[in-house]
DNA sequence: TCGAATAGGTTGCATTTTGCAACTTATTGG
DNA sequence: CCAATAAGTTGCAAAATGCAACCTATTCGA
């Protein structure tokens, strides 16, 4: 198993999670097709109209996530329509999906302004996320420290 | 208090959280700006040099990131320096900075590749953050959905 | 005290990415 | 077998990004 980002581009800092995750789906789209993903759109033509983005860009987009294997592309009972679905990876971005889905909850509204929100099975809100350090408290970016590898 | 995106320009998709937090940060760099801020960078020189990132795009970046209330810039004591720190929504995104990364260490390295990893004030490596239902198990993506506001 | 170095930009231009609209191919339902 | 649907592809325009040179204000050191 190996991971790559595309032929003839290179990563912008190899030792760096963030900086990969980054090059992976920080673009303008691939989160939000994730997101949608996340919300039950299998299709092209879903995609397309849940996000309203070009449709050469959204081929481009859909190509690249399974390439990086988190989207798994398959020909749909209809012979017409490819079905697109999370692989385990593209799951595994679901918290940090919700982290920035209650980041921007919290700072990307203005306190009257109305905004979708995620539930739970029984339609309670989910509890927000945060980094706990060995003790259980919650640990902010001053306690902790990124360690470099050699 | 009121939250925009830039003179111009629209909201990708305005009542969603996650969109809205892309249209802010979801660039190539202005996450990384960030990482590194909550890795002890304060000056335009010291996010250049880290990040090998285009002068007149760095400039841009900072702008908007101070624009939208993520970083605040301020006069050095040394007076031809600039500090820019991160205000408490700035901090406030350790969360998803968190989450992006461990998905990176999980799925963006192949099993023999060194990272760096963030480690807290005892040198303990973090414990993984995932999003909780109200009884406190692991939620699924499936587990859970968007409502819309009206 | 004055010239060089540092810090933080700006400007012009080339390259790359993104977006729009029209066109193409394959499948399906009536 | 014809019209509609699905999933693209293509050509071209517009916007974002990147590079290198230039500019201005401080500060340091001889």
């Amino acid at each position: 198993m190996d991971v790559t980002l595309a032929a003839g581009s290179a990563w912008t800092d190899p030792a760096c999670p963030v900086a990969r995750t980054v090059d992976l789906i920080g673009d303008r789209w691939s989160l939000l097709i994730i997101r949608d993903a996340m919300d039950g759109a299998t299709s092209f033509t879903e995609f397309h109209q849940r996000l309203g983005i070009a449709r050469n860009i959204l081929t481009d987009r859909l190509r690249k996530l399974v390439e990086h294997g988190i989207l798994d592309k398959s020909a749909a009972t209809d012979g017409r329509r490819h079905t697109y679905r999370l692989t385990g990876a593209g799951q595994d971005l679901f918290t940090a999906v919700v982290a920035l889905r209650q980041w921007g909850e919290r700072h990307a509204f203005a306190p009257d302004e109305p905004h979708s929100i995620l539930v739970d099975d029984q339609g309670r809100e989910l509890p927000e996320l945060h980094p706990l350090g060995q003790d259980g408290t919650p640990l902010s970016a001053e306690a902790s420290h990124v360690r470099r590898t050699a």
